[in-house]
DNA sequence: CTACAAGTTAGAGTTGACTCTAAGTCAAGC
DNA sequence: GCTTGACTTAGAGTCAACTCTAACTTGTAG
C-alpha cells in the first residue's frame, strides 16, 4: 500500500493531479482511519493506464464514462460491451493522431534538410 | 488573393481563429483599401504548416518565435540557425509523441483483444 | 508526549487556446 | 443609392486540465 507522495514518485505526477484526477472520478483509493489515501498495486496499475490515455488526448469525461461502466457492471447487467467501444473509438482517434504525427514528422524533416544545406557543416566545436 | 473565409474554407478554420493567430503573431495578410484581409498563396502555404505544428502540440509562443527569427533574418544577421534549432526540437518533440502513441495503441489492442473474447462473436445484426 | 513532515479539504486561481459578442464598416449586385 | 451579407474591432467569455492556497489534521521518529 502506497501513500501519494510513493504514488506520485511512481508515477512522475504531482499529488494536486492524482487528488484532482479522484475528484474527478477516476481513482479510488482506501483510506487510513484518519482519512489519509492508501493505493495498492491495482490502484497504481489502473492509474498508469489513464495517464497513458491522457497523454493521448482522451479526455477526463470520457475517461470517468469508462470508469463508470466499469463499476455499473454486474450479472444482470454487463457493460463489458460498451467499454469495448469506448476504447475502440479511442483507438481510432490514437491511429489517427499517428497518421497526423507521421505526416507532420515528414514535412519537419524535410525542412531542416533544407536548412541543413545553408548550414552544410556544423561540427563539434571543442 | 483570398478572403478570410475562402481560406477559413481551404483550411477548415473558423475565421475566428485565424483572426487569433494574426493577432498572436503568426500571419500577417495584407489589407485592402478598406481594411480587409487578403490571403495569398504563401499565407496559405505557411497557415497550414502553421495548423500543422499546432496538431502536433507545439505551443503558439514558440511558433511566433520561429517567425520572429524569420522576419529578423537579414545578410548582417542571419537566423537561419535559431530556426533550424526551433524545428529540432520540435521535431524530438513529435517523435515522443509518437513513441507514445505507438506504445498506447498496443495497450489498447491488447486490452480491446481481452473484450473481444468476452464477445466472441458480434455479428452483424440485419 | 512532542515536533514536524506529510497528509487533508474546499475552493480559488492559472494557463493556453480558442470562441463569441456587439457595434459597427465595407463591398457587390441590383 | 440601397440593401444585404461579409468583414472589421476590442474585449469579454468559455473550456479543459490542471495548480495552488490556507487552514487544518494525521502519522511517525525520537
Amino acid at each position: 500500500m502506497y501513500t501519494i507522495s510513493e504514488i506520485s514518485q511512481l508515477t512522475e505526477t504531482t499529488a494536486h493531479t492524482i487528488r484532482y484526477y479522484e475528484k474527478e472520478g477516476l481513482l479510488f483509493p482506501t483510506r487510513t482511519a484518519g482519512g489519509v489515501r492508501r493505493y495498492d498495486e491495482s490502484q497504481l496499475t489502473w492509474l498508469r493506464f489513464v495517464l497513458r490515455l491522457r497523454a493521448t488526448h482522451m479526455p477526463i469525461d470520457q475517461i470517468r464514462e469508462y470508469v463508470e461502466l466499469f463499476l455499473a457492471s454486474s450479472e444482470t447487467h454487463d457493460t463489458s460491451l460498451e467499454r469495448l467501444r469506448l476504447l475502440e473509438a479511442h483507438q481510432q482517434n490514437v491511429r489517427q493522431q499517428l497518421a497526423e504525427l507521421i505526416r507532420t514528422e515528414q514535412m519537419i524533416t524535410e525542412k531542416i534538410a533544407v536548412y541543413q544545406q545553408l548550414h552544410p557543416t556544423v561540427k563539434e566545436t571543442i
